[in-house]
DNA sequence: CAGGATCCAGTAGGATACTG
DNA sequence: CAGTATCCTACTGGATCCTG
């Protein structure tokens, strides 16, 4: 049958991407999920535990008790990671609409979340991870808690070049 | 004893990091890392293996064979992930001297890797990662090896999208 | 509520030229 | 070789106003 489409074809060509070199689309995406507003949708959308042994049995997940009110707006009820996008503003504290409406925007078109409106009165709209997103959110988890973890290690670590080298 | 660095004081306020947090150093830090650069350095540094079980024994190293002459500059002998300048430049392929050099000093002054000036005739510089740096290279990693194994399906993904929507 | 549309400042980042 | 310095463009991304 010759009516393929240019994305089955692509699908089967199988070419072995390498974000090393400059024209790969890879490096491309690489680029666009290198991304600290990526990281931190992903890792919202997410967070309904670690879920370590994602493909095998029991995932446990994180306690989701935070003694201390303040936000515990972290919504992981249920059948979790759905957020709506007011939640995911206050979520990711000082994201723009901007860069929040166009980076969802973008991880919608790959395939990483998807948008569901709602036609309530004041309309609703939620975004979820898919299977791909999920996926990339079990990498991309990983920045975030290397952040937060290793902050003090690279604090020391300024502090000594900054004033060891002038 | 009151002569406490800045830097001790931190370390032991063990405060909870949280790049959710629009002020948290945590979400600078993670701005910072979250890039393209950043992980193809890092990649590169580190892949003299896919080295999954790091602190116990065998790790199998990728055989550094590139039948296709061309570039053969992946230096990966012995004592791996030491590469000079020049190496870098060549692997990322694309990378402009600002980039790189600005993304190094940057790893560097994080202490994720370090720089040994050899005073050869003309001056040798090698870059390594450090303990620090390799941890992180481990959870980067997988984004570049998530970018290069999902391109197809987020090709596809996107023709879906850009059609089906207009 | 969930954005779309603009405007505009800041900076990321490439190109080029020069240096120890 | 391994940068530094400078210039300049383009895009990032915030602020603001507007809409269904």
């Amino acid at each position: 049958m010759p009516t393929r489409t240019a994305a089955e074809k692509r699908a089967d060509a199988k070419a072995d991407y390498d974000a090393f070199l400059a024209n790969c689309p890879s490096r491309q995406l690489l680029g666009r999920i290198s991304d600290k507003w990526v990281a931190l949708i992903l890792a919202a959308l997410g967070d309904d535990g670690p879920l370590v042994g994602f493909e095998g049995a029991g995932f446990e997940r994180a306690g989701s008790e935070r003694a201390n009110g303040e936000r515990a707006d972290v919504a992981c009820a249920g059948e979790p990671r759905q957020m709506r996008y007011s939640e995911l503003s206050r979520r990711l504290a000082g994201v723009s609409q901007k860069m929040l409406t166009q980076t969802l925007r973008s991880l919608e078109r790959d395939g990483l979340v998807t948008r569901t409106v709602t036609p309530t009165v004041p309309v609703t709209v939620t975004y979820e991870l898919t299977d791909l997103g999920l996926s990339l959110q079990q990498v991309m988890r990983g920045i975030k808690v290397w952040a937060e973890a290793h902050m003090d290690e690279v604090f020391i670590n300024r502090e000594n070049y900054d004033t060891h080298a002038i």
